[in-house]
DNA sequence: GTGAAAGCGCTAACAC
DNA sequence: GTGTTAGCGCTTTCAC
C-alpha cells in the first residue's frame, strides 16, 4: 500500500541498491542516475521506512527521555537543551513521563530493551543501584538532574550539596539567621544532598540546627504550604527559608502571603531550579539556577559517545549552578 | 549479539514460530510447551525487539505528540490524559517540541512519515489547512487544544467562542463594563474565537467596542505584562482584563502589581487554561479550565479508531469547559 | 558505477 | 500442537 524502495527503483529504472545510495548518501553513484533516483523519488513522494532502515543497522538514533512528571518546566527545559544538540548530530530526542510511577517506567524502558530507542535518559528514576548497574551492563542509560547512590551509571547533575550551602550563605549574608529548610523526603538524593549543604552552611556560621526548622515530604506543591504554615505557628518562627524547588517555594509564599505575611521582608524565601515563572510571581523569586541547557546538552553528548564505545563512561559529572537573588529575599 | 527468538527456540528445544506464539498470546501452544518457553526467555533475559516485530506487522503503537513549546503546563496535561487512555488500549505515548518552528516540526513529522509511529496530533502546528489536508489522506493526524481553519482532520478542542464569551459575562456580571482583551495574534485560530466570544458579549451586553482596550500580540509571557502597561497608562483604564491565556494573565498581573495596583481589587483578570500555577499564584489566578483529560483521551480515542478504519472520522469535537473563579476577579 | 542477494528479527500462512 | 518458510523494507557485501 505504501510506496518503498523497490518502486522507486523499478519507476527509476536502476536497482534498490543504488536508490538506497541515493538515500544514505553513499558516493559511488553517477550523478545521472541519482538525479533520475531523487526525480523518482519526489514524484512517488517516496519516505523510507525506518523499521526496515532500523532492523538493518540495528539503531534507531532515537534517545528517549523519561520524566518522573510531565508538569515541571525544569525537565522541559532540559528537553529542550538535550533536543538541541541532538537534532545538530542526527538524533531524535523523544519524551515521556513516567508519574513517578514505577509500573509506567517500567513500561517505557520497554522501548529500550525492545530497541525501539538507543538510550534513554532518566530525570529521575524508581530504580535502585543495583538495578541501574544490572541495566547499564547491556543497555545505553544516563541519570541526569537526579543521582541515584552506588549507580555506575553516566550522571550529570549540579553539585547540590554546595548549591544547597550556597542557597544558604545567600540568606546568612543577609543577616538572617534561623533559616528553615523545606525538602524532599529521603529517597531523593539532590534533596538529601541540599539538605547536607544546608546543614553545612548553618555549622560553618556557628548556629545550631532547629529540629522544627525542617520540614521534608514529597514535591507535591501543597508541601511548601504545609511547611510554611508549620514554620508560621512556632513560637519563634524561621526569618528565611530554603526550598529544594521553586514550586515548593511558591507554595510556601503563596501560604505566608494568606497568612498575612510581607515575602522579602517579614520572611525571605529562596527556591530551587529557577524555572520560568521565578520572573512572574509577585513577589518574584530568589532561588538557585540549574543550567538545563548544559546540563541536557551533555548527558545526551557523552550518551551517544557511549553508543559506540567500547567502554561506557559511566562517570559523575557536575555543572555549575548559580544564585539569583530576587524579591523573594528582598532584593 | 543481543538475544533473538532464534536463541530462544534453539535454549527451548522448539520453533520460533512456537517462542511467538507465546509471546503473542496465541492459543494453540501446549502449556508444557509455553512454560518451557517462558523460562528460557526469563533465564535468557529475551526480550522481543519491536524493530521486527513492527516492521512485520506495518504497526507500532505508538503515537506522537507534537507541543508547540514543551514549558508549558496545559500541553502535559493533556499528554498525560492521552497517555493513561492510551496505555490501557496498548498504546504508548511519545511528545516531541517543535519550539513553534516549521522546520523541527516538520523533523518530527518524519517520525510519521518513515513509520516510526502509527500517528501524530498536533497541540498546535505551523501547516496550513491544505497541508494537513493533504497529509491527512496518507497518514492519521489530529489536531488538539488548536485547530486549523479548513482543515478537515479530526480536531478536539473546547467552544473556543462560547469559552470567550463566558469568560467575559463572568466580568460583566462582576458589575465591569470597561474590559480589556490581551490575545495572540492572528495565526492563533483559538484566540481569535476567544476574542469573538468576547466581542459577542460585550454586543450583548450594548457596550461598545474601545480600541486601545484590545491588544494582540504572541503568546511569550512578557506580553501580558506589555498589555497591562499600556492599558493602565490609558486616561480610562479598563476594570478588568481577560487574557487567552493563564500565562498571559500571570504576566499582566505582576505588571499590574508592580505599577501598584491591587488585582481583584483595583483591577480583575481573568485567565485561561486553568494550569497547575493558578492556585499558587498571589493573588490565585480566576480562569476558563480547559478539561486536559478528557481532551486527550477522546482525540488519542478517535485517533487509535481511525488506524484501523477504512473512511476516517475527521470531525471536529468540542468539549465542555467550566469558569473557574478565584481571587484575581475579587472572589 | 551498478546490481544481485543475503539477512537484520519477527509474524503468520501453510503444511503436517 | 508444532515446524518450515516467506517476506516485511532496508543496507551492504560481493561480484562484475
Amino acid at each position: 500500500m505504501s510506496v518503498t524502495i523497490k518502486d522507486v527503483a523499478r519507476e527509476a529504472g536502476v536497482s534498490v541498491a543504488t536508490v538506497s545510495r541515493v538515500l544514505n548518501g553513499s558516493a559511488n553513484v553517477s550523478e545521472s542516475s541519482a538525479k533520475l533516483v531523487r526525480e523518482t523519488i519526489e514524484r512517488l513522494n517516496y519516505s523510507p521506512n525506518f523499521l526496515g532502515r532500523n532492523l538493518r543497522k540495528c539503531a534507531t538514533n532515537v534517545i528517549l527521555v523519561i520524566m518522573p512528571t510531565a508538569d515541571h518546566s525544569l525537565y522541559m527545559k532540559i528537553v529542550a537543551g538535550m533536543q538541541e544538540y541532538a537534532n545538530k548530530v542526527g538524533y531524535d530526542i523523544i519524551s515521556a513521563s513516567s508519574n513517578a510511577t514505577n509500573s509506567v517506567e517500567v513500561r517505557q524502558m520497554n522501548m529500550l530493551f525492545n530497541r525501539t530507542v538507543d538510550g534513554v535518559v532518566l530525570l529521575g528514576t524508581s530504580y535502585d543501584a543495583q538495578t541501574l548497574n544490572k541495566l547499564a551492563e547491556n543497555y545505553d542509560i544516563a541519570l541526569c538532574c537526579e543521582s541515584v547512590e552506588g549507580a555506575n551509571v553516566l550522571t550529570v547533575t549540579v553539585d547540590d550539596e554546595q548549591a544547597g550551602y550556597d542557597a544558604v550563605c545567600a540568606l546568612l549574608k543577609k543577616g538572617h539567621r534561623r533559616i528553615a529548610f523545606i525538602g524532599a523526603d529521603y529517597t531523593a538524593v539532590s534533596s538529601s544532598k541540599r539538605e547536607s549543604g544546608y546543614l553545612r552552611a548553618l555549622r560553618e556560621h556557628g548556629i545550631p540546627v532547629t529540629e522544627e526548622y525542617i520540614y521534608k515530604n514529597t514535591y507535591d506543591c501543597e508541601n511548601g504550604a504545609l511547611a510554611m504554615e508549620k514554620f508560621l505557628s512556632l513560637e519563634e518562627p524561621p526569618e528565611a527559608v530554603f526550598a529544594v524547588s521553586d514550586i515548593l517555594a511558591m507554595s510556601a509564599i503563596r501560604k505566608a502571603c494568606e497568612m498575612g505575611k510581607t515575602v522579602g521582608k517579614d520572611i525571605s524565601v529562596i527556591g530551587f531550579d529557577n524555572i520560568t515563572m521565578c520572573e512572574m510571581m509577585n513577589p518574584t523569586l530568589s532561588t538557585v539556577e540549574q543550567p538545563c541547557s548544559k546540563m541536557g546538552e551533555l548527558v545526551v553528548r557523552r550518551l551517544i559517545d557511549n553508543f559506540s564505545s567500547a567502554n561506557k563512561d559511566n562517570r559523575y559529572y557536575t555543572i555549575a549552578h548559580r544564585v539569583i537573588l530576587r524579591e523573594s529575599t528582598g532584593d
